[in-house]
DNA sequence: TCCATAACTGACGAAACCGTCAGAAACGGA
DNA sequence: TCCGTTTCTGACGGTTTCGTCAGTTATGGA
């Protein structure tokens, strides 16, 4: 039987594998993924032998941390739109919060871009809940679309390229291009013009009290 | 002064060039970044020393190699569009070229995925393509958006993610799928409805014809 | 035909990297 | 406190990769 309370040991594993991690993300967000193991693990500040008590090779470290990212913001998007129900307003919401991440956790923004287009069929992070809120939303009646997958990808191609035009133009406001971005989906996925405009405008809550941790 | 005429040399260095970057391209195309110069030389069957009579790193062969499919891409496009007028035309053109691209070009479609959001900040290829084809449309009163590098922003990612989309889903219609994504960003970019429709479905040259040699 | 030049080639020493492992340190329970 | 267990650690041998270079082959002109 496994022993469900956490002991003290479990924590200091727990430190080392997520001080790797972390130190993975750090190089992907710089694009640096073929450095060597002994570069991540003093990153890491961690020794050369414990990279292989935790992971068997440079790639499964670098899934591992990609992962993590995906499912931290994931798991901020579920906290976040918690209590809404209209559909097309759970998409707005979670794209203009996703638009407004990119600065706010550049790291984390990096990590996604930097990753690919592979993310959009990765079974973590954003995609399956965007896929979801599309399909919440035709069945409400709030988006007419011919083929629910056209949509994702025209939303999740979006959202990435949006993230790296707002790291390439530090310049640009970030929420307004969102915004803006947010109302041309809106209004592709079959919701009235005005509507589009009002959904994409409502606002939002104070990120910096919402988001206060997060990676780097 | 330089001796116009390529001589017979060159084209023999030329050819060992292009061996290199068609190798590297396969490599890129597969996701293995990170072989060994040894194993690039051969897949191109080229002696390993004959590398560094052409590239000085390994990185340096593959922004090479990207750049030589962005230019292709490019070319094939300039040539295609090449006595159209509506900028609106030229675009849905363009996009609908490149949607189906990506089954007939593998290799090229997977390392424009794979090379990943990058290629949208490019001097070469599509990137500066679509651009200016929106500036013309803006100009010509064709398209009504807010800014027009969210509009190309929306374009670009998208093309990205559907090239995506076509390789995960290999029994998809690429063209419909192609045709439906162009008609919802001309709509985004405020062309009428039934025109976005109409241009988005006019009949298209032969392919085969038009595009006989590529990379693979 | 013959030579000068440019490009190609693979073998080699040097360097980087990998994965292991024996010992050290931290931990938990008794 | 003491001991068995788990994790951490860095040094080491083995392997891979790198970049060079001396020799070979192809080319162009005389």
């Amino acid at each position: 039987m496994t022993d469900a309370s956490p002991t003290r040991l479990d924590r200091r594993k727990a430190r080392t594998r997520a001080a790797l991690i972390h130190a993975a993300q750090t190089f992907i967000a710089e694009g640096r993924t073929n450095t060597a193991i002994l570069d991540l693990t003093q990153a890491a500040d961690v020794g050369m032998g414990s990279f292989y008590n935790h992971f068997s090779s440079k790639d499964e470290l670098f899934r591992a941390a990609v992962e993590d990212a995906l499912d931290r913001h994931g798991a901020a998007l579920d906290e976040l739109t918690r209590d809404m129900t209209d559909p097309a307003e759970v998409f707005a919401y979670s794209f203009r919060l996703t638009g407004r991440l990119h600065r706010r956790r550049p790291q984390l923004s990096k990590v996604l871009i930097n990753t690919g287009l592979s993310i959009a069929t990765s079974e973590h992070g954003i995609a399956p809940r965007v896929r979801r809120d599309i399909q919440a939303g035709i069945r409400a009646g709030r988006f007419t679309v011919a083929d629910p997958e056209l949509a994702f990808t025209i939303a999740a191609g979006t959202a990435l390229c949006l993230g790296q035009l707002l790291h390439t133009q530090p310049d640009r406001d970030d929420a307004q291009a969102t915004d803006q971005i947010t109302e041309d989906l809106l209004r592709t996925f079959g919701v009235p013009t005005d509507e589009a405009h009002q959904i994409s405008r409502r606002p939002l809550p104070d990120l910096d009290r919402l988001l206060p941790d997060a990676i780097a």
